[in-house]
Order: C-alpha cells, then sequence, then structure tokens
DNA sequence: ATGGACCCTGGAGCCACTACAGAGTCAACG
DNA sequence: CGTTGACTCTGTAGTGGCTCCAGGGTCCAT
C-alpha cells in the first residue's frame, strides 16, 4: 500500500527484478512507461508493481516474453474467456516436461560417465565416450 | 573410412551438424581449418569429422563451447591425468541435477494452475496465480 | 558451354538480459 | 545556500550459440 510514487530503485527492490530489466521492458513494451518527474526520473505506482509482479512471476514461471505478453493482454479483460491462457500453460506444461525427460537422459549419461577410474587420458572413460558414444576405453582421437 | 576429402555438406551430413555451424566452429577456433581448394572449397578429412563428432556429442551432452575446447585439449594428450576431466563432468552434472529439480518444481506449479475450470478471466485460476502466486480466485490487476 | 547444386564471405538477427560510460538529479546535512 | 553522495538518465555494446541472408563464386555432369 504504497501512496507516494517510487523511483525504479524502489520499484527493483519490492520486485527483485534488476533495474536495467525494469528499463527494458519499458523499451520493448511489456512494462507501461510510468509519469516523469521534473528531471525525468521514473515515477512508479501501484499498477506498475502488480504488473511487473506478474511479469516477475510469468519469467519465473518459464514463459517467453511473448508469452506473457498475451497472458497481460488477457488479464487486463476479466470477461474475457480464458481458454487462451489454458491453451498457453498446457503447451508450455508440455515443453517443460519434455526438457525434464531429456535432462534426465543427459543425467543418467553424465552419472554413467563419472569417475573415469583410469588415471591418464588414454584410457579415460570420459574421454572414450565423447569419442565414441556408448562405449569407453577407446584411443584418443 | 572416407579416402577422398569431403565437403563441408558431406561433414555436415555425416555429424549432423549445421554447415552455418561447422563455419562458426572454425572461426571460434573450435575446429582446426581444413585445406582448401583451387576455388576456395574447404576440404576435410576423417580427423575433422572426429573432431566434430567429439565436439557434437559434447554439446548433445550439455557442455559450453569453452567446456568442449578444455575437453579436446585433454584429448589430445594421451598421457595427461584426467582429473581434470572428471571434475568437469561433475560440475556438469551439478548443474545438470539442479537444472532438474528446479523444472520439476516448476511443472508441478504449472500442474497446479492447469484447468483453470472458470470460463472468464475473471475467474481464472491461471491468471489469479499469476497476479498473487499461491491463490487463485483473485481479481485481475 | 551450360545448368544446377554446391560453396564462399561478411554481416545482421535471435533471446532476454547485463554492463558500461558519461552525464544529470535529488535530498539530506552543514 | 552549497556540497556531497546516492541515485538515475540515455544510448550503445556485449553475452552464448548459433541461424539466416545477400550477393557472388565453384564444381561437375551433361
Amino acid at each position: 500500500m504504497t501512496l507516494q510514487p517510487f523511483n525504479i530503485g524502489g520499484l527493483s527492490r519490492q520486485t527483485g527484478v534488476n533495474i536495467e530489466t525494469i528499463r527494458y521492458y519499458e523499451k520493448i513494451g511489456l512494462l507501461p512507461p510510468p509519469t516523469r518527474s521534473q528531471g525525468g526520473f521514473r515515477q512508479y505506482e501501484d499498477r506498475h508493481l502488480q504488473w511487473l509482479r506478474f511479469i516477475r512471476r510469468g519469467r519465473d514461471l518459464g514463459f517467453s516474453i511473448d508469452s506473457i505478453r498475451a497472458l497481460l493482454t488477457l488479464a487486463e479483460r476479466p470477461d474475457a474467456p480464458c481458454e487462451g491462457a489454458d491453451r498457453m500453460v498446457a503447451l508450455h506444461l508440455d515443453e517443460v516436461e519434455r526438457k525434464i525427460a531429456d535432462l534426465t537422459l543427459l543425467r543418467d549419461e553424465l552419472r554413467a560417465m563419472k569417475n573415469c577410474c583410469g588415471q591418464v587420458v588414454a584410457q579415460c572413460q570420459i574421454i572414450g565416450s565423447l569419442t565414441a558414444p556408448g562405449a569407453a576405453q577407446q584411443d584418443t582421437i
């Protein structure tokens, strides 16, 4: 419940969003430009705080800038149907699940190559498995 | 067992690495420059194929260009100790595991917000949980 | 000789920031 | 009222790891 407008530094502290990033969001039209002081300082109000927190939360959830733009547009129209939002979340969830699956495979491969046990590169399982996937104890390239 | 040198297109087909990417790797000094034909075409040999497969495999495992550079330097010295490689894999594994943990939390949050069940944005759980994390059925911003 | 597939260079663009230089503003303190 | 020091401004360039493009040149089979 801030009553007075605050500077970009205050907005940054209250949201955890970098000052440079806030200016960047304004430049790309993601955050509406605030009024300015006589000297040209940006003066933010509570609505900017809400808006930026929405953005921040979206980014934390891994949504792209474009997706957040779409979600913000939706959020501004309370009586619009929300299938759009539902679809976006579903798509993003698919993506995240795919990424987890990929990384899990990766993790297993990395675990398998760990502890190369040889003492020099010539016997190294790591170098070997990079040289010829699935095999160890190969010659170096 | 290619006996004749081949063009960049051949190298690309045999490794699955984009032509532009191959040239990029050469430019940043990751792939040694091949000889050239009279007309200036790059002429690759088997050693380039091995080298690029090593790079490709490293990238597929998620290693950074810099890490791959270090691994390649190691791979060239068969009698060097391989602790370096071991350490790099361990570090990378940590990173991958952290990323999986992060994405798993994300996935759970996304699953929780799915099926917004309201029909308009004003009741939408998705928009709500972006507006105020952890809560649904909020006013829009 | 010609056509079409291939290749060359240099530069710009992508995403989502982040860093920096050089200048100006604000508010508190003396 | 002046000074100090924290804060802010604009504009530009850089990050990683590519990817794409324009405008030209090369290669080889026919």
